[in-house]
DNA sequence: CCAGACGTTGTT
DNA sequence: GTCTGG
DNA sequence: CCAGACGTTGTT
DNA sequence: GTCTGG
């Protein structure tokens, strides 16, 4: 699955990546993300595509209670077109999830060992996600994403059974483009990129507490 | 028709 | 065991 | 995802 | 919002 993610690129490294302008208010970099923790996905609206922030656990807009048990931090490709859960999302509310890498976790005698995943030239992640808007009364609103995952290529099956769909840059207009109601296409999409390169090594077990958020959570473990 | 649910992951 | 917070 | 909390009462 | 169950 993906649980935890990083966002460490420089901001102008990030524009470029994703085509947009962006406002300092709506990037941070970050080296450890974790569910609930509010960070910039990119969407298209009527202006084009932008970054927007956003808070990482779906909670659907039809939601009763803003702490509703259903804050989805992943949904599964295999599934989605039968999810009612995601239906509407699927069809209009799609988002790339902007990353430079991500963690799964190996059980090693008991203990949880992190490993950092990441593309081999260094390159930024665009992992598919859904987004929606929760709004209640006296309530702000609250815009809230997903992310989803597939199962694990060749490589990562070294480390974790799932991982995040990434998308190549070739699809996002597609993948974006809230007029396309075509769900085959979308699904297409999501599952044509699921051998790209990966590279990954053990890091320390500081990266388990999500309060720790610093540059050497990235080194590579060494005995 | 209305009422009620709506999810993923890992581990056992 | 199960939920909340990060 | 993992870490950490998980409760009530009365008094200040 | 959308689907399933009764």
């Amino acid at each position: 699955m993906c649980g935890r993610y990083t966002l460490a690129a420089g901001p102008i490294y990030f524009q470029e990546y994703f085509d947009i302008d962006l406002s300092i208010s709506q990037y941070a970099q970050s080296y450890n993300i974790a569910p609930s923790q509010t960070v910039p996905v990119i969407v298209q609206n009527d202006t084009g595509r932008i970054a927007q922030q956003m808070k990482w656990g779906l909670l659907p807009s039809w939601s009763k209670e803003s702490k509703s048990k259903y804050q989805m931090i992943n949904a599964r490709v295999e599934t989605l077109t039968e999810k009612k859960t995601f239906k509407h999302c699927l069809t209009s509310q799609r988002c790339l999830v902007p990353a430079t890498g991500f963690y799964e976790w190996t059980t090693e005698n008991g203990s949880k060992q992190p490993h950092y995943i990441f593309r081999p030239d260094y390159e930024l992640f665009a992992f598919a996600g859904l987004w929606d808007v929760w709004h209640k009364q006296g309530d702000d609103e609250i815009h809230s994403f997903t992310i989803i995952t597939t199962a694990a290529n060749q490589y990562m099956q070294t480390i974790h059974q799932r991982m995040p769909v990434i998308l190549d840059p070739h699809n996002f207009d597609s993948w974006l483009n809230p007029d396309n109601h075509d769900l085959n296409i979308q699904i297409e999409t999501l599952n044509s990129n699921r051998d790209i390169e990966l590279e990954s090594y053990p890091v320390s077990t500081r990266v388990n507490n999500p309060r720790n958020n610093d540059a050497d959570l990235l080194e590579r473990l060494t005995n």
